[in-house]
RNA sequence: GGCGGGGUAGCUCAGUUGGUUAGAGCGCGGGACUCAUAAGCCCGAGGUCAGUGGUUCGAUCCCACUUCCCGCUACCA
């Protein structure tokens, strides 16, 4: 059996610069990646920029540049966050590089060569930011503005020549497919809301825009571009090498396991995507996961209220790991979650400075002290064994991380971390001074646990794990989810390093 | 207006296919220990499980109604 797994962000919308929602999902779609890949997986992780679209053809043009060199400059920043965040991605896709560009339009004329899209006349409202055309019932007046009800952004009347996606004809079948792959929308709350839009039936889509210039042309008719979604929702295909169908990327990944994005393109994904691929005759993804928004306190972020908190300042005081640490375990996912400095000070003293990083520095210590820095001899009983086995069901964990029980997983893991916390108390080693077996072989267990806890902890905090391991002389490729399973990995007489303190905790008057 | 989700300890949340004392973490109070980042461990305080009514031997969990919050969606305009 291949055990490929494909797992993708949204692609971002380089019009601003990155944001704590596009770290989000980025550290949501790194920590399964990485995941997948400690368990035997081939992954391949996307991530990328959305550049297409009249929002950035009118944010260069204010900036007085040409829009391919805006959007060098900004997907630059994006493309650095994947560093800063220490993503895992196998590719970081942008939809003005030539291989997309081919993808389009050959997905286009696929399209077109099936008989799903059409032109006609095209006139209504169009909200620039949103990128999307509304009714005149959706809109209303304000201070002489024309704007979207439900976005409140302001609209403009366009009424020009376009190509129509025939989305109406695929109602039946895309209710079909839900039904038939009931995992396909997550969560179910979701499910919900997608296949209720869809039986209240669909109209067909406008897919091309003739009155600007920035985007991807039509095939055969150079005064169109491809609508924005129709774009940028084949960047998953375009990394795989589509259209060459026959590649070995495009065989081993496609169709994508998991997209992961936020609630508010969930549409986009669970709708039309799904719609333009079975008109296409190619598979749809296996699963898309529309997260909710991490807000700042129990408020929107937003520039007026001053409450925005930058991913990358929030690393710099705070670090990495942490921020990763607190987003997977304090957001329950599939819900709006919220972040605030005070949160995070909370969650690193007590979980990762005072239960995870302290329980690394007494037991290494302790055997640094007592057993020379060696791994000790060893020879269970029951109360080993029992601990160092509740660790040890790896279907359990697979589970979780297939139905994305992140909450669940990360649950799991810190009830380890008090039970190992409390062993170690429990059994008292240094008491155990001329029990020298004993001493040694408690030493042992809670090295065991350590190792393990940190083997699930690898794909939330990859940078600390690895100082962990380091001391172990483990090294990335040796970490793995089925070695769980095993109670006695370290071998006698190997040598312990010193671990320097893996958290400092933060003092506040 | 319709559909869906939700209201459980000071805070964040879990849970119960209905069954003696409703759980966790954080925060708070106390205790014993000392390997450790004065960390960890133990004990405790704190909840009419939104409200009312119903089904039942028994409801936080099922049903009805009420109320509040959230999401999707519609209509009026």
């Amino acid at each position: 059996m291949a055990k490929n797994y494909y797992i993708t962000t949204p692609i971002y919308y380089p019009s601003a610069k990155p944001h704590m929602g596009h770290a989000y999902s980025s550290i949501v779609a790194d920590f399964f990646a990485r995941f997948k890949s400690i368990d035997g997986f081939k992954v391949y992780f996307l991530t990328g920029t959305d550049e297409h679209g009249l929002k950035i053809q009118r944010s260069a043009e204010k900036n007085n540049k040409d829009p391919k060199v805006f959007c060098d400059e900004i997907s630059k920043t994006f493309k650095d966050l994947t560093k800063i965040l220490n993503l895992s991605n196998t590719d970081f896709i942008r939809t003005t590089e030539e291989r997309h560009i081919t993808s389009v339009q050959n997905l286009w004329n696929i399209l077109k060569k099936n008989k799903q899209i059409y032109l006609s006349k095209y006139s209504g409202w169009y909200s620039v930011s949103d990128e999307a055309f509304y009714n005149d019932d959706e809109i209303e007046e304000k201070e002489g503005l024309k704007v979207s009800k439900s976005s409140g952004s302001s609209v403009e009347w366009v009424e020009e020549e376009s190509f129509f996606f025939k989305l109406s004809k695929w109602e039946k079948s895309l209710l079909e497919f839900y039904e038939n792959n009931k995992d396909f929308i997550r969560p179910k709350s979701r499910r919900n809301e997608v296949i209720s839009f869809v039986k209240r039936g669909l109209k067909d889509l406008s897919v091309s825009r003739k009155s600007f210039s920035w985007g991807i042309k039509v095939p055969n008719d150079d005064n169109h571009v491809v609508y924005v979604w129709l774009d940028a929702l084949t960047n998953y295909l375009s990394s795989l090498n589509y259209p060459d169908e026959n590649n070995k990327l495009y065989k081993s990944f496609w169709p994508a396991d998991l997209h992961i994005i936020g609630k508010d393109i969930l549409r986009f994904h669970a709708v039309y995507w799904p719609a333009f691929l079975l008109a296409a005759n190619i598979t749809p993804p296996k699963k898309v996961y529309g997260h909710g928004w991490i807000l700042s306190g129990d408020e929107k972020m937003s520039k007026s209220k001053g409450n925005i908190l930058d991913p990358i300042e929030i690393i710099k005081v705070y670090g990495l790991d942490p921020l990763r640490y607190y987003l997977l375990k304090e957001v329950s996912f599939g819900n709006d979650g919220s972040i605030s400095e005070t949160k995070l000070e909370s969650c690193i003293n007590s979980d990762l400075a005072n239960n995870f990083g302290n329980l690394c520095q007494r037991v290494i210590s302790f055997a640094e002290k007592n057993c020379s820095s060696l791994i000790p001899d060893h020879s269970f009983n029951d109360d080993d064994l029992k601990i160092l086995n509740s660790l040890s069901n790896v279907d359990k964990i697979r589970t979780m991380i297939d139905n994305q029980d992140i909450n669940q997983y990360m649950n799991f893991i810190i009830d380890r971390l008090f039970a190992s916390n409390k062993y170690f108390n429990d059994q008292e080693p240094w008491k155990r001074k001329n029990d020298k077996l004993r001493l040694s072989t408690i030493v042992y267990t809670a090295l065991e646990l350590i190792r393990k806890i940190s083997i699930l902890l690898y794909p939330v905090m990859p940078q600390t794990i690895l100082k962990v391991f380091r001391a172990f002389n483990i090294d990335e490729k040796q970490i793995n989810i089925s070695s769980l399973k095993n109670n006695d990995f370290f071998k006698e007489k190997d040598k312990i390093n010193k671990l320097d303190i893996l958290f400092k905790k933060i003092e506040n008057d």
